[in-house]
DNA sequence: TCTGGGGTCCTAGGACCC
DNA sequence: TCTGGGGTCCTAGGACCC
C-alpha cells in the first residue's frame, strides 16, 4: 500500500465505555463516579467514568487503591453481555461506512474509508463523515464515540486519544509531524513503559527525540523488529493495512484466585475446568490446536509457564486435561499459587470431529509421544488417543497425577474458593413484583437491588433474603474480559 | 488488600536438518 | 582433524495492548 494522501483511516474508540454502559441503564449512576472491574481482594479497574478519574482512578489500577481514591464511587463487576451487545451496533455502524473494518477490541476500531463509497476524503469531507457517525453511534447506543482520522492507523489512534472525550480530531495531511514530534515516546504503539526507561536513559523522550536516532541504534537498543519499528513510526512511516480478517492465534482461560492456593488436589481440579473452558471454546470457535500451555504465578508474582506440542491439533477436554495436569506436576506449587492459567496455540480450522477422534475423545488415553519432535509427525490427529485408561487407575512415571486425577472429582471448586454469593454488584436481576433492577450490594444472606432501567428515572431500593425465590437472574455474563 | 483476563508479537537458546 | 551457516521448530519468558 502506498503512502495516503487523504486522512482516510479512521479510529473510533467509545469513551470510558463500559462505565458509559452502566451509567446508560442505571439511571442513579449518572454524573457520579463509577468504577467497573474486578470485585475481590486481587481486582483491578478495567474502566472508570470520568467522575471516577477526577479521583486519579485508572485503568489497570487496583482496585484496593481506586476504593481508597474514591470511596463513594459505584463498584460494579462487568456485564459482557450488555457490552458486547452494544459494541455489535457500533460495528455495524462502522460498517455501514466501509465494508473494511478493524477491530481492537470491544470499544475500538480501525475504519478504512478509501475501501468504502466516498467520493471526496478531504478532510473535510472526513470531518463530516466522522460528526454523523458520532452522532449515529449516540443516537443508537446512547454512549459517546471519539474519532480520529488521519493519513496512516497511528496518527489516526492519535487523533481520537486528543479528541477524548466526545469529539472529533482529524489530522491535516502534511501536518503529522508536527503533531507527532512533540509528543511523548509513549505515544507510539509499541512503547511501553519498559521501552520508555530505555530509550530516557538516552535522553530521550519525544517522538521528535526518538526521530534523531538511527534506525541501527534503535536496533542495536531494542532487537531488531522492534527497533526498524519504532525507526519508522517516529519519522511517520507507518503503511500498515487497515485489516479485518484475523485469524486467532490461541484460546486460553485463567483465573487469579482471592487467597493463594497450596492444595494439590484443588489445583488440579482447577486444572481440569479450566481445560474444560478452554476445550469449549475451541469447539465453539471451530477450532482444534497442537499446543497446550499452563501458566501459574506464584505467591511472589513471579511467572512461569510450561507448554507441550502434540505430534497433531485435538479440542478434545480430556486430552487437553491430561496435558495440562501434567505440566502442573512440573512446576513447584508448595509455596502457593495466586494464578493459574491453561491455553491451547498452534490453532488450525481442522475439524475434530472425523469417525476416528469421535470415538475416542470421551476417554482419551495416554501419548507417549507429546515432544512433537517429528518421529510421529505423519500419524493422523486423533490416532495419538488410542490407548485405554480407566478412571482411578495411576499413571505411571507422571509422579502422583493419577491419584490426583480419582480425586479431582469429589472437589466443590466454588465452595473451596469461597465462591458462593450469587448476587454480583452491577448485575441485571428481575422480581416478579418490582420488576427488573440491578444488585446494589449483598451479603450476610441479603441482596439489595434498585429498581431501574435505562428508560426509567433513578428507582427505589429494597432489600430481600438472597434466596428470595421472587428474585432472579437474567442470563447475563459477568465474565471479565 | 499492590499488581485482571484475553490476547499479540518478539527474542534467545537448543535441537535438528541440509 | 578445531569448531560454517543458514533455516525451522520448540520452549520459556517478557513487553505490550485493550
Amino acid at each position: 500500500m502506498t503512502a495516503r494522501t487523504d486522512p482516510s483511516v479512521l479510529h473510533l474508540d467509545l469513551d470510558a465505555f463500559f462505565a458509559a454502559v452502566e451509567q446508560r441503564d442505571k439511571p442513579s449512576l449518572r454524573g457520579r463516579p463509577v468504577i467497573v472491574g474486578g470485585l475481590g481482594p486481587r481486582g483491578v479497574v478495567s474502566t472508570a467514568s470520568y467522575e471516577a478519574r477526577d479521583f486519579g482512578v485508572r485503568s489497570a489500577m487496583p482496585m484496593s487503591e481506586a476504593r481508597s481514591r474514591c470511596p463513594n464511587a459505584a463498584f460494579l463487576a462487568g456485564r459482557f453481555g450488555a457490552y458486547r451487545a452494544v459494541s455489535r451496533t457500533v460495528m455495524e455502524q462502522l460498517h455501514t461506512l466501509s465494508p473494511l473494518v478493524e477491530p481492537l477490541s470491544l470499544d475500538e476500531a480501525f475504519v478504512d474509508l478509501a475501501a468504502g463509497e466516498h467520493d471526496d476524503l478531504s478532510a473535510t469531507a472526513v470531518r463530516g463523515i466522522g460528526e454523523r457517525l458520532r452522532s449515529n453511534i449516540h443516537a443508537a447506543t446512547s454512549v459517546t464515540a471519539s474519532v480520529g482520522a488521519a493519513t496512516s492507523k497511528t496518527l489516526a489512534k492519535i487523533a481520537s486519544e486528543k479528541a477524548k472525550p466526545d469529539g472529533l480530531v482529524v489530522i491535516e495531511p502534511g501536518t503529522e509531524l508536527d503533531v507527532l514530534h512533540p509528543m511523548s515516546v509513549r505515544v507510539l504503539p509499541g512503547v511501553g513503559p519498559a521501552t520508555a526507561d530505555r530509550v530516557a536513559r538516552l535522553g530521550i523522550k519525544t517522538v521528535g527525540d526518538l526521530a534523531t536516532m538511527s534506525e541501527h541504534e534503535l536496533v542495536d537498543l531494542l532487537g531488531e523488529a522492534h527497533g526498524r519499528s519504532l525507526s519508522r513510526l517516529a519519522r511517520g512511516y507507518d503503511d500498515r493495512p487497515v485489516s479485518s480478517e484475523r485469524a486467532s492465534k490461541s484460546i486460553s482461560v485463567e483465573d487469579t484466585f482471592d487467597h493463594d492456593i497450596t492444595e494439590p488436589a484443588l489445583l488440579t481440579a482447577l486444572v481440569n475446568r479450566m481445560a474444560s473452558k478452554v476445550a469449549e471454546r475451541l469447539a465453539a470457535s471451530g477450532h482444534s490446536g497442537r499446543t497446550v500451555t499452563l501458566k501459574a504465578r506464584l505467591h511472589d508474582f513471579t511467572t512461569l509457564s510450561r507448554s507441550v506440542t502434540l505430534p497433531g491439533p485435538t479440542d478434545a477436554a480430556r486430552e487437553i486435561s491430561r496435558l495440562a495436569v501434567q505440566l502442573l506436576d512440573e512446576i513447584d506449587t508448595s509455596s502457593g499459587i495466586r494464578l493459574l492459567g491453561v491455553g491451547v496455540s498452534g490453532l488450525s480450522d481442522w475439524v475434530q470431529h472425523d469417525l476416528l477422534s469421535s470415538v475416542d475423545t470421551d476417554d482419551a488415553g495416554r501419548s507417549d509421544d507429546v515432544s512433537g519432535n517429528g518421529e510421529a509427525g505423519e500419524r493422523e490427529p486423533g490416532e495419538h488417543v488410542a490407548g485405554e485408561r480407566r478412571p482411578g487407575v495411576g499413571e505411571p512415571g507422571v509422579g502422583g497425577s493419577g491419584e490426583r486425577g480419582a480425586r479431582e472429582r469429589d472437589i466443590d471448586i466454588d465452595a473451596a474458593l469461597h465462591r458462593q454469593h450469587p448476587w454480583v454488584p452491577g448485575m441485571d436481576v428481575v422480581h416478579t413484583q418490582y420488576g427488573p433492577g440491578w444488585v446494589w450490594g449483598s451479603g450476610l444472606g441479603r441482596v439489595t437491588v434498585r429498581f431501574e432501567t435505562a428508560d426509567t428515572p433513578p428507582g427505589p431500593v429494597r432489600t430481600f433474603a438472597a434466596d428470595d425465590p421472587d428474585l432472579a437472574a437474567p442470563d447475563n455474563s459477568t465474565t471479565s474480559e
